[in-house]
DNA sequence: CAATTACGGTACCAATAGTAACCGAATTTG
DNA sequence: CAAATTCGGTTACTATTGGTACCGTAATTG
């Protein structure tokens, strides 16, 4: 899409732009939005770090949201490969949760995903983060299609991606293994191992006068 | 703590400031955040829609982002009385759940939380946004508790609320009646109404060759 | 060589956060 | 009532930043 070459055609005469102040405006762009986050991120500072100038940066992208719009989507296209399937839809679960958090928590990356995570009113933002969380849902259904607990499968989706998210963005905590095998034994309704059998109505079952429950 | 009278003393002389002027500052900023994003919300907009001046704003706020989180924390405040206690665990997630889906869909307090909240680098948003947190864990900590599925309540509670963040912030999408269900049910373990006994092992259950994993 | 385009640098423009100065009016204290 | 004080609204100012324009130089095509 924002490729300028389609394969064909001769080269445009004139001098080609250098890969390489490309990419550090790239690097740049990331690993300052990740130290120091989308505020910090002026084009002059970008540049600056890239050892090149401000008009290096607009012959490449029409503005800086594009610029951090193409950082990320760098980043996200150099992350670790798919998690293989395995078979099992638990085992299947804790892999690519495992991965997953392990791209988003303490990385370059995951930190400047966080620093423009609701900026969504930057098209080219929202439509990077758009295309990732696509991609994650469409592994999710991989995993959980034909099998049977493909009842409610958007429902656990969400459950799944928004307790990442959530515990990533926005309470700020890492995600152990132990909250991904908790989740997915709860997701999945398998009986968890340290809990007793559930039980649907555990009767009124019994408030004492409790202070009254905080809202929102 | 940001309160200037502190009960005692006597009121400090000169022309008391207008409640008038305060509460049309803390409505503009609330509006324009839904309507418009933070992006719009100008200082001099803010005092312009208010009908009055940046002045006014700078006599009552350090600077802009504290006008911003005082008006969320005044909406934050204003939403309707905490879900009742019933008794029943399912019953009572589903109507505390319902109750802040209603306060956080189509309105302007919704639209304006959504739209600043990632600036976790201005601490004045982010306390705002974690008193809010914070109460609805306390809340649905109190459903929980000495039931029978306290085992595991932080991950159920994560669970929850971060369904409710995902889509509402994330996917922008509304959460239905049928999603807070389907996500309490999953959440309580129960057997979910229309779907098929769960199977903890659904056998290497088979993966026809599919395409790889995509990721993240 | 001539044409073309990138490179890095500087200068510039418009918008915005925040500050300062002003003056009339309101309110409290004495 | 008189003095002191602070508010209310207006205008002007500074500093920062996104984005543009122009410069002389370097690299590439023909």
């Amino acid at each position: 899409m924002t490729g300028p070459s389609l394969s064909s055609q001769s080269a445009p005469s004139g001098r080609p732009q250098a890969e390489r102040v490309t990419a550090a405006l790239l690097d740049a762009a990331l690993l300052t939005l990740a130290e120091e986050g989308f505020e910090a991120a002026t084009v002059a500072r970008l540049a600056a770090r890239a050892r090149t100038s401000k008009q290096a940066v607009y012959r490449r992208w029409p503005d800086k949201t594009s610029l951090v719009a193409a950082s990320l989507r760098a980043a996200l296209n150099r992350v670790s490969p798919p998690a293989p399937r395995r078979g099992n839809v638990a085992q299947d679960l804790r892999l690519y949760l495992s991965n997953l958090v392990e791209a988003l928590q303490d990385t370059p990356l995951g930190r400047a995903i966080k620093s423009v995570s609701a900026l969504k009113n930057q098209p080219q933002l929202a439509a990077v983060l758009q295309e990732a969380e696509d991609a994650r849902r469409l592994a999710l259904r991989q995993i959980f299609i034909a099998t049977s607990f493909e009842a409610d499968m958007e429902t656990r989706i969400d459950l799944l991606l928004g307790l990442v998210y959530f515990k990533l963005h926005v309470r700020d905590q890492p995600v152990s293994p132990d909250d991904i095998e908790a989740a997915v034994h709860l997701v999945l309704g398998l009986t968890a191992p340290k809990s007793p059998a559930v039980n649907p109505h555990p009767g009124t079952g019994n408030t004492p006068d409790r202070a009254p429950v905080p809202f929102p």
